[in-house]
DNA sequence: TTTTGTTATGTTATAATATAACGTTATTTT
DNA sequence: AAAATAACGTTATATTATAACATAACAAAA
């Protein structure tokens, strides 16, 4: 999951508690409930997964937990979890890496910024409404109408770039 | 093959003459000749058919024209002249829809932002160095380091906006 | 110009990611 | 309760990409 927190130095970020974990799965119970949507146990539980999760993790990751969890479960059973967050913006699916994290502010729908270390593999998630701003009034000289922007930057976090 | 043309209308843009391709093609054996790399048969073939393609191309459409041409070719062909294609800025991949694209700029090494239009595939690249100077800065007030921007855009384009 | 090392390609197999199709179960609506 | 809808189970398969190892082409050295 990623932080929650305001700093911008996470490596001093601590991981997510199970105590920030339940709070992340009661914002999203409400949110559904709002919607009128069914927050499944299945749902919940791959949420809950992603969440606990310290990096974005891969769809057939969360398949081998499903399963050691004790529930059957197959390739479409993580994948329509994953596609109903995603339409929920209750998570990001990140196309350089195939990977899934929780949204850090799914209150609001929005576009991100992601910051990928190709190194550690940390990937923080940035607000930044400027850029994405500034792209729509770009494109919009091109003609072009936005529906959704995929913007991961890949490089080396601070951390990793001090241990060499 | 992206339009080199200046105009932002690409509706009016016509495809990449024959005369266009092997333009580029020329440009790109001059690139490796310079940096002392070889531009094989096969990997002049493989930017021809990306050159070619009036859209982003899937790796297993360029295996199939491949084969098509008489050519013994397996999924490792494709990547590896990708690869090669990849790393000398000839070619770019679009990691939303894994199709690859030629380059409108080989000259210059860069990052860009891609305009993808979700109806009708047609792909723009566009160059702002202000976007990704921008991006630059914001992730360095992170601490992170960007080695590679991934800016792919998805929406409408004009065309098909106005064609419902 | 043979030898030798290096780079590129051929070939087979397999990994990793994702979806189609269809039957069953659970939930909601009538 | 019955019917309709939505979610899930299950099997099979599609799509994208790489590992591993053999052969061929090329370049540098002898
Ligand atoms: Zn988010
Ligand atoms: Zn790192
Ligand atoms: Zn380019
Ligand atoms: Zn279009």
């Amino acid at each position: 999951m990623t932080e929650h927190c305001s700093h911008s130095d996470h490596a001093s970020c601590t991981l997510p508690s199970s105590e920030q974990v339940a709070n992340f799965l009661d914002q999203a119970e409400v949110l559904c409930d709002r919607r009128n949507l069914r927050f499944t146990k299945l749902r919940k539980q791959v949420l809950a997964l992603v969440c606990k999760a310290e990096q974005p993790v891969g769809a057939y990751h969360l398949l081998d937990e499903l399963r050691e969890s004790g529930r059957s479960a197959a390739p479409p059973t993580v994948y329509r979890a994953l596609d109903f967050l995603l339409e929920q913006g209750l998570v990001h699916r990140l196309a350089t890496n195939n990977t899934y994290l929780a949204c850090a502010h799914p209150q609001h729908p929005h576009a991100a910024v992601f910051l990928v270390c190709s190194v550690c593999g940390h990937t923080q998630e940035v607000h930044t409404e400027g850029i994405i701003a500034e792209l729509r009034r770009r494109a919009e000289q091109f003609d072009f109408a936005i529906k959704h922007a995929s913007v991961e930057l890949t490089g080396w976090c601070g951390r990793c770039r001090r241990s060499q």
